[in-house]
DNA sequence: CCTCCTCGTGTAATCGATTCCACGAGGAGG
DNA sequence: CCTCCTCGTGGAATCGATTACACGAGGAGG
């Protein structure tokens, strides 16, 4: 492959013309640079992002390492963040932990050897001294979704309460009283978050959450089925069911189903993430919806500015309710809903009214 | 960032030497052995895989283009790729298409200039020359489940003609007659390959594809939408719509959904390419299904063959029909087998048996 | 005791770029 | 006409590794 040193020989200049070219550096004389275009033209030579890295000790790459790929909203994530990314003159190397520390660890240390120009994680756990590490010796950083307490990067997420807030008033409203829910591992943010917010909801409507409604999954279907069977198995089983991601939404489903029994009419199902695919599902699902896209574009551009030497702050996105048909009540959402539902970039995305769901005021009702 | 020479001071030996020991090149004394590998620990020190990279002239990573990561199909490839490369020591650079060619060549051109050991594609069109000139220059390529005709590029597909097969059989046996399909771009292998197995299939029944019941979609959502509107509008509606791929096969679901009308009571519906989604549908829909771990396993290993100098063969694994309900008559798949099909690395791809559809002897019906 | 090999090590070239510095030509200003 | 600046250019150092080659020490064999 042509390098810098052909192209000079055959542009009849030296290589630190071609460069200067090659870099649109002012200095180089009109007819200088064409000459070095045309050579390049003809050995159809491309530059060599490696040789390049070394010298300049940039790569214009960053690493985003994230729990899941399988999960469609880390897909989505992904999607925007690349988009983002490209459209900044970056490009991304992806590391899919698999909600396993340890193949969180061998991806950063991979993209660390690879020197890319910083990191967007969404930590499997509660950071591992490898990722602290780089945190604390100045890799450009930025947590997105998930992070971790403690250590000065910035975070882009989605606050949920405001949604978990009014899921609980839907369910509420339709007559619902003992809630469950299937909680995220302990070690993530989002798994401690989202319980607190459904708990803090619930008890505005002066209900509890007994430790027996609380599900132990790790955002994998399979312990969403698992935590649904054992709620199913209480003397009092729960007549809800919050999952708190889309992929434990799914076991649930699936454990409920292979019990015989029907959603929403012998139980509610509602998640935490919102995709596609709820909108087809037997029934669709009562979902809180992240803003994926605006989130993986916010952290971008926030780990771009970090990259550039700004500090850039936090951010923090609402999330909102769409009420489907899972938790009972016919939806109120007319057909056409469900195409705009199903395109891929929500371009209602926007949210400034948070909700449809009928809202009793739950002050009075929490205080006697 | 701590480098070889800082290594090297610390360790009290030449650079020549610290590389030996990180290399585990065998004349070393144990001696400076152990004082380099206290002198690493010591500066936490990392190898550059940059300069690495530019020295021996690889980069152990490869490209991975594919069309569409919100296609889930695509992304349990890659995932199945990433996994396999990493056991063979490589990394993998993810480049998204978004079914556009001009997208596509921005990402090869990307991978080249980094220098990449070598290309897994799934091509969105028929070749750009970029493509094809990074081929002809002996780019260690390989194609995997699309490919360009008259390049020579090692190819990693299923085969459908077979569970296509099935697939039809199994709607005639329901009583089906007027079969219609969703194609692909004609630009893809996929995208023609797939109507030319309906096609010879259904004409083993005796029955043709008039060219309304062809649909013209992108392997997108949206046209799948387009296609199936068109098809319920013609005077004489199919009674069956196969889209050729899942995410057309959702935008059919819509589509039949926004004029009230049912599946598959009203009209039936199959899928090329299976989903763990496809089991939580109304109703679960019955799909071709591709072995597509195995597929991206056996993508990866091609490709390092290539790296390695070998020439590796083309592979082609049979896809395998799974049927459920939409195309009518209740699943004779127990409830247990819900919940197998819904994790997510299907432990019996193996199918040598082909599928469990009912199956007139075709070639009697033909004759007359 | 001399010669030859082997072994461990260091020096320096190299990969392909970027960029500092020096240099010569040519124009402007005195 | 001389001086000074600007502009375009080239030479060479540099980034952090790998590796060919040279070299000295020490052991084996004659």
């Amino acid at each position: 492959m042509a390098s810098i040193k052909d192209v000079a020989a055959e542009a009849g200049v030296s290589v630190a013309t071609v460069s200067r070219v090659l870099n649109d550096h002012p200095s180089v004389s009109a007819e200088a640079r064409t000459r070095v275009l045309a050579a390049v033209d003809v050995l159809g030579y491309r530059r060599n992002a490696v040789a390049r890295s070394l010298r300049t000790d940039q790569t214009h790459t960053f690493g985003l390492v994230i729990s899941d790929v399988l999960n469609p909203y880390f897909t989505e994530l992904a999607r925007s963040v690349e988009e983002e990314a490209r459209a900044l003159g970056y490009s991304v190397i992806f590391g899919n932990a698999d909600e396993r520390p340890e193949l969180q660890d061998h991806h950063i240390r991979n993209l660390l050897d690879r020197r890319i120009d910083g990191l967007l994680v969404s930590p499997t756990d509660g950071g591992s001294p490898l990722m602290l590490d780089a945190a604390r010796a100045g890799t450009p950083m930025v947590f997105v979704d998930r992070w971790i307490p403690g250590v000065d990067v910035p975070v882009v997420q989605a606050d949920g309460r405001a949604a978990v807030r009014d899921l609980v008033a839907h369910l509420y409203g339709l007559g619902h009283r003992r809630l469950a829910i299937i909680a995220g591992p302990a070690a993530t943010t989002t798994g401690r978050e989202r319980v607190e917010a459904f708990r803090a909801a619930i008890a505005e409507y002066g209900l509890t959450l007994p430790d027996d409604y609380i599900g132990q999954g790790d955002f994998q279907a399979e312990s969403g089925r698992r935590a649904t069977e054992r709620f199913l198995d209480l003397p009092e089983p729960p007549e809800v069911v919050f999952a708190a991601d889309n992929l434990m939404a799914l076991g649930a489903l699936d454990a409920i189903r292979a019990r015989g029994m029907r959603v929403p009419e012998d139980i509610a199902l509602a998640a935490f993430d919102d995709i596609p695919w709820f909108v087809h599902t037997d029934p669709p699902i009562t979902a809180v919806a992240q803003p994926t896209g605006e989130l993986g574009r916010a952290a971008v551009r926030a780990l771009v500015a970090r990259i550039e030497g700004r500090t850039p702050k936090s951010v923090t996105l609402p999330a909102r309710l769409v009420v489907r048909r899972s938790c009972g009540e016919p939806s109120p959402e007319p057909s056409p809903e469900a195409s705009t539902e199903a395109s891929t970039e929500s371009s209602t995305e926007s949210s400034t009214e948070p909700s449809p769901a009928p809202r009793p005021s739950p002050a009075q009702r929490s205080k006697p």
